[in-house]
DNA sequence: ATTTTAATTCTACAAATGTAGAGGATAGAT
DNA sequence: ATCTATCCTCTACATTTGTAGAATTAAAAT
């Protein structure tokens, strides 16, 4: 299962606020913002889905994430490493620091970072 | 304009083959494969997109990708680092040494690679 | 109590996507 | 010259996606 393009908008708003009723999350939106009924749509579809559940609060929905930003975006990158670099992490790893405009200070900053993972094993 | 995930799997074989008749595009394709017809419109529709062209040779087309495979993967990289990362690739490069499963080897290779990446700035 | 506001569900519909048959064109085999 | 294998275009259709109106409900404001 995965979010469309617009699930995947609304939900990035999501993870921003944690939990959020209707009303938030469509202020949330830039403009032109969509209509309230999309943005019920959305989320009826999103709780298909199981992405995103709500607690009944008072009169309204609390909504929230089912799904950790982090896991998500792990299982886009990983598929994106199976798709352009035959499931290699490293190879992805290279061709990312070659292509990616990261300035000194990031680089530094980034070694050091693996350093420390490195020392970790 | 995006491909649609059909046609960003055609576009992977087409780009593993560089250039490729119809036949060949079927035949690269796992079991179950498309029906001709099924690959003609992706095709079609991909070459509306831009995404690829074709080169008439005798009776049949060679058809190839007018995107490269770096620059189409970056703008998905940057795209993901947009929406998930606020736009900064190093907080992404973190999040990913700390994520992804490198080995101890591959992390001392990555090091490497970013030490002459420092190097050239 | 009545009006207003916010939220929810149902329904709808256009556009995009995934998939493929029918029919036509043509090059190569016989 | 005819048949056959390929490929192309056109057409079609079910599913998914993006978007939102209509109707309903319920709470909040007056």
């Amino acid at each position: 299962m995965t979010l469309s393009n617009a699930e995947e908008q609304l939900m990035q708003l999501l993870w921003k606020k944690e939990r959020a009723i209707m009303k938030d999350l469509v202020e949330a939106y830039p403009e032109p913002k969509p209509a309230t009924t999309t943005v019920a749509t959305l989320l009826k579809r999103m709780q298909d889905k199981n992405f995103v559940d709500y607690k009944q609060i008072g009169r309204s929905r609390e909504y929230f994430p089912l799904v950790k930003k982090k896991d998500y975006f792990s299982k886009h990158v990983n598929g994106l490493i199976k798709n352009f670099f035959n499931n290699s992490p490293s190879q992805f790893a290279s061709f990312f620091t070659e292509e990616t405009n990261l300035s000194k200070k990031e680089l530094e900053e980034l070694k050091a970072l693996i350093d420390s993972e490195i020392k970790k094993k």
